[in-house]
DNA sequence: CGGAATCCCATCCGATACTG
DNA sequence: CAGTATCGGATGGGATTCCG
């Protein structure tokens, strides 16, 4: 399966192009991992539990995102040597101290939701 | 070249499937959005010059992301008939509601680069 | 339960050329 | 200057199936 060719693909992209925000994005980009991360806010949670919370994903893109939030050293994985298999994922230190920017998301999009009746 | 048929994609995806970090990603998700946005922040900003603040993407994504911060009122486009043409791009009110949201994506990613030597 | 592998189509997006 | 038009390769990501 494995040509044992380290593909490491357009990650680090933005790592420090100049601008904060887009390190930040390097990290937090892309549609689901803020979503993810704001749900792993409240605590730790099972794998299906995030599946749960967040239904516009399917379970192959939580894994995918939740892999590189790994990666980053922004999430940590815990599986439970047990039958029926448990894992939970929670946020490390360095996930955590992106509260402010995920809180600040969600009031602005509670203020939004409010003014768009639609 | 307009078939008169308003295709109108995958916008509104999220407006409020439940989540509140979701209805603020559908107006400033994606990569370059949070970026221009930022840079928008300081003030209103020629094309050009939005194109110089952004090396990472190409003038075509800056005009597509535009049009749809433009459609989404949150960016204000403005034309000056004169030559050789202006255009300036400015937040609208409710752009500058983001103000918080970037500046805390800035700060997390401030904080990120100094402890990513790489 | 929590994934990994594969298939495969939709879209994204870069490059290029052209315009008012 | 500030775009638009078009092509074509690369990528994303859904559906499905299988596994420990």
């Amino acid at each position: 399966m494995n040509d044992s060719v380290e593909i490491r693909p357009r990650r680090r992209k933005a790592g420090r192009t100049g601008c904060a925000v887009e390190a930040t994005l390097s990290v937090m980009g892309g549609v689901w991992k803020p979503v993810l991360l704001f749900h792993l806010l409240e605590g730790k949670l099972r794998f299906n539990a995030l599946c749960r919370l967040t239904p516009s994903a399917t379970a192959r893109m939580i894994t995918l995102q939740l892999r590189e939030l790994e990666a980053d050293g922004i999430v940590s994985r815990t599986v439970f040597p047990e039958v029926p298999p448990k894992v939970e994922y929670a946020l490390t230190d360095l996930g955590l101290s992106l509260a402010p920017v995920l809180l600040s998301m969600r009031d602005w999009g509670k203020q939004f939701q409010e003014l768009e009746p639609a």
